[in-house]
This record gives structure tokens, C-alpha cells and sequence, in this order.
DNA sequence: CGTCTTTGACCTGCGC
DNA sequence: GCGCAGGTCAAAGACG
């Protein structure tokens, strides 16, 4: 009994040194996580600049070819819009941010420790939610269809809890349908976009030797969202995801930030302020009002049946040049309307606007990657925004479970913006921020 | 055991 | 009416 007894205890001890080296190891991972995160800090700090300059070039080059399009505004001001709306609402939402320590320290330069903090604290499962499968799931997804449901976020999202928050839709859930496509490199294993999904089906198309893969949102019962994720038969790194349906229930900020922005693509090709024609005939001018920072990003087609809005998201927006295929949306809407822009106003000025005001969120939908689209109207209400805990929430999320940190970056950078639109009335640019309707 | 994916079968719409 | 293609269902199996 005594020796049970000793040999119990040297087994604790035991236990208690293999717990101090376990404790040791993960300090220096969490050393290393330190490191590695305040290099992302840093790297995300220098590529905003950039983003800001090409931005500002963007703007200047693309000036000469859609001059009156807005408000009448000097070309000046106009190329001063986007890129301060881009770098003071960052700014104000990293404020807000930082306020939550200090609401005197707005300083930029946070400590990696910080920063840290911030991220493990935030994650919670938004980090699961953009991590990669696990790898009996993944081994198991062998089939063709497996390369697109590498960033199939159904399972992980579980443990996603939709904040409360959220948007109540449920009434405006009739069966107006919407879709959205999304492109992604699949360089980026696991995109998400806050939903809930669940495989119900998988088919081969004709014309792509990829199946296509369907998908319905399982985030709240008898939602008749669903998505299709299929491969790109030109190029297979590329995903194509279709939306159809409108969520009846609230959406995660991911989601949110998503749904509002293809809202705001579609709500403009769509609406009566600008005549279809305009639109659809110029399907630039509209993508440059969507992502005035890179014409190249968005096109607009009314190829039948329906019209669709393209983000070619595939395109390195860290570069002057097109270089690489990120991610691409297709809207196409079919019946539409009137729930889909109800609050815009009837004058293009202000649809570009919006456009605008929305651009901040349409890089979210990069990394978010989908979501409803037909949600805009009730996101864009101030009280109804996504909190910028949530919005950072996921920016780094994406940032810390991402390996593709074009795409991170994208997301923390809408994320920020977003958030900081939701806190308009405490940041510093007020004037330039946005039209919202 | 509950949840999720897989996959063949079935259903539906469309063109000929 | 027939065939094709796309979309959905549901049983079976895998996984935690």
C-alpha cells in the first residue's frame, strides 16, 4: 500500500516535470507566435501604405476616364476620398481598439504583446473557424470535390458563435433569390465566411472535370441559403462559389461584412438610380465604384439571366498589376429588388457613394468570401453594425489562421474599415466618410 | 452516439 | 417523348 502510495507520488512528479517542460515549450511557441504576429503587424502596416499609393495612383490614372461621375467633385478631393477613408478609418479602428486599454493611447504602434493578446483573446473560434481541417477530415476528402472543400468551413464553424447582434431579416427571408460567386486561390486552404455549411450534394459538371460541390447553411434551421463550390476548369486553383437565398437569421460579422457589400454590388446594378443600361454597359464605372482602388478587381456583365457582379479578387492588390487571381464574385440576381436597395437614393452620385462607403467592405469579402447577399439595407443602419470587437475578431482571426496573407491582410484591412464605419461618429474623418443611406 | 461527408439514385427543367 | 444536365435526397460510412 506505502509503495502504491511512493510510486503514485514519483509518477506525479513525473507528471509535473513533464508539465514544466510542456509549460516551458509552449512558452517559447508562444514566444514565436509573438514574433510572428508582429511581423504580420508590420508587414500589414507597410502594405496598407502601399495599398494607400496605388490607391492614390489607381485614382489619378483613372480620373481622366470617369471624371464627372462624382458629386462634381474636383478630381483632387475625389482622389483624396478613398485612400483617407481607407487609412482614417483604419486608424480609428485601431483607436477603438486600443481604447479598450487606454482610450488616450491611439497610438499605432502597438506592442507585439499586445497585439497578441489581442488576437488570442479575439479569436476564439474565429481561429478555428479559418484553420484547417483537421487532418482525418481532410484525409477523408479525397475525391476531386475535396480541393474545393479545403476551405469548406462547415465543421469548423461550428464552433463560430453568431453573435447576437445580429441582423433580423427573418421577414425579409422570402425567396427572392440572390447569388454570389466567389473565386479564391486555393492557396488559401480555408476561407470562410461565418456561415454554417453542410454538404448535402456533389455533382459533375458538364465542361469541368472538377464535381461541383453543394453546400446549405445549417446556421439556423429551415435557412434556404445554399452554395455551390466548384473548381475553375481554366485553372484549378481557383474556387468558384455560387450563393443563392437569403440567410433568415442574424450573420456573423464575416458574413455580415460580406452580404452588405455584394448587397451593394448588386443593389447598384440593380437599382433604378442608375438605368440598367448605364450599368450594365459600363460595367467599369461600376466596378471602379465598387473598388475604385483597382478597375482590374471588378467587372460587371448583364450576361443572362442574370446580371452579374465579378470581383476578381485573384488580382494581387499589392501590386500596380494584375499578378495573381485571388478571389472573384459573381452576383447574379435574379429576381431582385426592391429589398435589395431600398435605401439608396435614385441619383447615381450617391450610388457611387454608397459604392464607396461599401468598397471598405467588399475586400472583406475576399477572406470572408460569401455570404448573403441580400442583407445590405439592414446592415448598412448604424446600430446594426457589426461591434469592431467582432470585426477585429475576425480580421485576426483570418491574419493568425490564413497562410495566405494577401488575403488576411484583405480581410483585416475591411475588417478595420468596417468596423470603424460602424463607428463613424468617434473617428476622425467624418467628412469623407461615405454616403450611407 | 451525434454529426458530417460521400455517393448513387431520384427528381426536375430544358432542348430537340 | 426522350435524353441530358443540374440539383436534391437519403442511406451508409467515417470521425470525434
Amino acid at each position: 500500500m506505502m509503495g502504491y502510495r511512493r510510486t503514485s507520488l514519483m509518477i506525479s512528479d513525473q507528471k509535473l516535470a513533464q508539465l514544466q517542460v510542456e509549460l516551458q515549450r509552449m512558452n517559447v511557441e508562444n514566444q514565436r507566435l509573438r514574433d510572428m504576429l508582429s511581423q504580420v503587424t508590420n508587414n500589414y502596416n507597410a502594405l496598407q501604405m502601399h495599398i494607400v499609393a496605388l490607391m492614390q495612383q489607381s485614382r489619378g490614372t483613372e480620373a481622366n476616364q470617369e471624371h464627372e461621375v462624382v458629386q462634381g467633385k474636383p478630381e483632387e478631393k475625389k482622389q483624396e476620398v478613398v485612400p483617407r477613408q481607407f487609412l482614417d478609418l483604419g486608424r480609428s479602428a485601431e483607436a477603438d481598439e486600443m481604447s479598450h486599454s487606454s482610450s488616450d493611447e491611439r497610438t499605432r504602434s502597438a506592442t507585439p504583446q499586445t497585439n497578441m493578446e489581442t488576437a488570442s483573446v479575439k479569436n476564439n473560434g474565429n481561429q478555428e473557424n479559418s484553420s484547417f481541417r483537421d487532418g482525418k477530415r481532410v484525409g477523408r476528402e479525397d475525391s476531386p470535390d475535396s480541393e474545393s472543400q479545403g476551405w469548406n468551413p462547415s465543421k469548423v464553424q461550428k464552433l463560430n458563435s453568431p453573435p447576437s447582434k445580429g441582423i433580423d431579416q427573418s421577414t425579409e427571408a422570402t425567396m427572392r433569390k440572390a447569388r454570389v460567386s466567389v473565386r479564391a486561390r486555393s492557396e488559401a486552404p480555408m476561407i470562410t465566411d461565418g456561415c454554417q455549411w453542410r454538404k448535402y450534394g456533389q455533382k459533375m459538371a458538364k465542361g469541368n472535370p472538377c464535381p461541383r460541390a453543394y453546400y446549405r447553411c445549417t446556421m439556423a434551421v429551415g435557412c434556404p441559403v445554399r452554395k455551390q463550390v466548384q473548381r475553375c476548369a481554366d485553372d484549378k486553383t481557383i474556387l468558384i462559389t455560387t450563393y443563392e437565398g437569403n440567410h433568415n437569421h442574424p450573420l456573423p460579422p464575416a458574413a455580415m461584412a460580406m452580404a452588405s457589400t455584394t448587397t451593394a454590388a448588386a443593389s447598384m446594378l440593380l437599382s433604378g438610380s442608375m438605368s440598367s443600361a448605364d450599368g450594365l454597359m459600363n460595367p467599369n464605372l461600376l466596378a471602379r465604384a465598387i473598388l475604385p482602388c483597382s478597375s482590374s478587381m471588378a467587372t460587371i456583365s448583364a450576361s443572362a439571366p442574370f446580371p452579374t457582379v465579378t470581383l476578381d479578387l485573384t488580382h494581387n492588390p499589392n501590386t500596380t498589376q494584375v499578378q495573381r487571381p485571388p478571389t472573384h464574385f459573381q452576383v447574379p440576381f435574379p429576381g431582385q429588388p426592391q429589398n435589395f436597395a431600398p435605401a439608396t437614393a435614385p441619383q447615381f452620385p450617391q450610388v457611387f457613394g454608397q459604392a464607396l462607403y461599401n468598397q471598405s467592405k467588399f475586400s472583406g469579402l475576399q477572406l470572408s468570401q460569401e455570404t448573403v447577399p441580400s442583407q445590405l439595407p439592414q446592415q448598412l443602419h448604424p446600430a446594426q453594425q457589426p461591434s469592431l470587437v467582432d470585426t477585429v475578431s475576425a480580421a485576426t482571426a483570418a491574419i493568425t489562421a490564413d497562410p495566405n496573407f494577401t488575403a488576411a491582410l484583405a480581410a483585416a484591412i475591411s475588417s478595420i474599415i468596417g468596423g470603424a464605419n460602424g463607428n463613424n461618429t468617434t473617428s476622425t474623418n467624418a467628412h469623407n466618410t461615405s454616403n450611407r443611406n
